[in-house]
RNA sequence: GGAGAGAUGGCAGAGUGGUCGAAUGCACCGCACUCGAAAUGCGGCAUGGGGGUGACUCCAUCGGGGGUUCAAAUCCCUCUCUCUCCGCCA
């Protein structure tokens, strides 16, 4: 979400920015236009206002004098303007309805430091700050290598068995699934795994949010007006609430109207939390297996900070992410996305991608994002500075994956799946599989 | 689901139609007193918007929205939330 003013100052240098953005057509021009209707608009409501505040208190007066007559006098008097205030008022909730809906869909100014780009394909592999190809791979897991062809994940013995799409489709659709016995133990064992990763060595709290979420919390982190269709609803009466696409509404949204002490911050969150997603505008694609699921398991961080730290946080939290994938041995690569591939409240992403043998291909695992003050604009969060007498600012707001469980899963089961079906457990994820070596085998 | 009460500044809490953006207390900041601190005294301390180079000034805001009135924290409608009691329930 934009402030008016700022634009209005510096309206070259937004335009400029706007146009990095794929099919952005925000323009200064139109914005500034709307802003003088309403500027213009708020004059002259003001000064009728104030005309008709000065008679009413000589009202006031003359009736504590019990000078009746000339309150009356004073009455008619204010009665002219009484034509005008009415539609002065409404044509002002008109014109700030509209620059607040105009606002609403301009999608944040991404870094200087994004790669421009059309889609995906002009993404740039990033290896961290100072970082290079080999230091980034000194940090990670090699790609492994088969004596057999790897299969995808739900031709695994193992998953073959224990995945099972018929039945969640007899019972919910497309695009759901029923995991069972070990492999629902597996992804189990994932989400314990990463939850106790963040709150123990990265200094997140836990939290249980909140599954069904209002409209304004969505507002608060853009799904809404703009993002609509991909959520599912809720109905009850009049009224509705949307089924989270990610946790990051409900942990974000925790301080919206809210002014923090700026000892409070870095504010790090995390949840492990099932999201809902529609899907729409994504028919036919990666409808094999569990990749893109209607509802999935993910663990989301959350980091609300002051605005000088953000960027060293981004990167402390894409830290934090890849710590996962490095724990559990998977192969994955980090892209920083470019200005045709960012969302659309952030201001830089890091996509973690993992590698998928039985695919023969990297997939998104993980997606962390720093978005400036774009959210708690739209949520009302600020913070107060420490010292004498600040002024509230604005927070910035960070979010990442830390990452999604069910696509961990099909990595663990790609990379770690032997010839004969089963699969090897990861050693960090032993202890939460009761110490199994590996599930699936004979026997 | 039924009945009732309530929502006021960072917090607590007055204020039931006119000079109220709002008493008082706490917290916080500054100054005085003190070797220093405590205590005490004095002063300051909400947010958003419009206008002005500026000192400054005007408008709006007492949970959200709408209305009545010359004038609304105060009256009416509505929504949201909180609390109490009853019922039901994981």
């Amino acid at each position: 979400m934009f402030d008016i003013k700022w634009i209005r100052a510096n309206a070259e240098a937004f335009d400029a920015a706007v146009s990095r953005r794929k099919g952005s057509v925000a323009s200064s021009v139109d914005l500034l236009a709307i802003d003088n209707r309403r500027r213009d608009i708020i004059t002259r409501l003001n000064e009728a206002q104030e005309q008709r505040n000065a008679l009413s208190k000589q009202i006031g007066q003359a009736k504590a004098q019990k000078d009746e007559a000339r309150a009356a006098e004073l009455m008619a008097e204010v009665a002219r303007l009484k034509a005008f205030i009415p539609q002065g008022e409404a044509d002002e909730r008109a014109v700030e309805a509209e620059l607040h809906a105009a606002l609403s869909v301009i999608p944040n100014l991404v870094f200087d430091d994004v790669p421009s780009g059309a889609d995906e394909a002009d993404n740039v592999e990033y290896f961290g700050r100072n970082g290079t190809a080999e230091t980034a791979a000194l940090q990670r897991a090699p790609k492994p290598s088969f004596s057999f062809a790897p299969k995808e994940h739900y031709d695994v013995g193992v998953a073959a068995r224990e995945m099972d799409f018929e039945t969640a489709a007899r019972i919910s659709g497309s695009r759901f699934v029923i995991l069972k016995g070990q492999v629902a133990r597996l992804e189990r064992a994932l989400g314990q795994f990463m939850l106790d990763l963040h709150t123990t060595q990265h200094g997140y709290i836990e939290v249980q949010p909140p599954l069904l979420v209002r409209d304004e919390a969505l507002f608060g982190t853009n799904q809404l007006p703009k993002f609509e269709d991909d959520l599912f609803f809720t109905q009850h009466g009049d009224n509705r609430l949307a089924l989270i696409p990610t946790a990051e509404v409900p942990l974000t949204n925790m301080v919206r109207e809210s002014i923090l002490a700026e000892e409070e911050l870095p504010l790090r969150l995390t949840a492990l939390t099932a999201c809902f997603r529609s899907e729409a505008g994504s028919a036919g694609r990666d409808t094999r297996g569990m990749l893109r699921q209607h509802q999935f398991n993910k663990v989301e961080m959350v980091s609300i900070t002051t605005p000088e730290t953000s960027v060293d946080e981004h990167e402390r939290m894409l830290g934090c992410a890849e710590a996962v994938l490095q724990k559990l041995g998977l192969h994955y690569r980090v892209m920083n996305l470019c200005t045709g591939d960012v969302g659309f409240g952030a201001k830089k992403t890091y996509d973690l991608e993992v590698w998928l043998p039985g695919q023969n291909t990297y997939r998104e695992i993980s997606s962390v994002s720093v978005c400036g003050d774009f959210q708690a604009r739209r949520m009302e969060a600020r913070y107060r500075p420490a010292g004498e007498k600040q002024a509230p600012r604005f927070v910035h707001t960070l979010n990442g994956s830390g990452t999604a469980v069910g696509r961990c899963l099909i990595a663990v089961l790609e990379n770690y799946q032997q010839e004969d079906g089963s699969v090897l457990v990861p050693e960090v994820l032993q202890p939460y599989m009761g110490g199994l070596k590996s599930i699936g085998g004979q026997g």
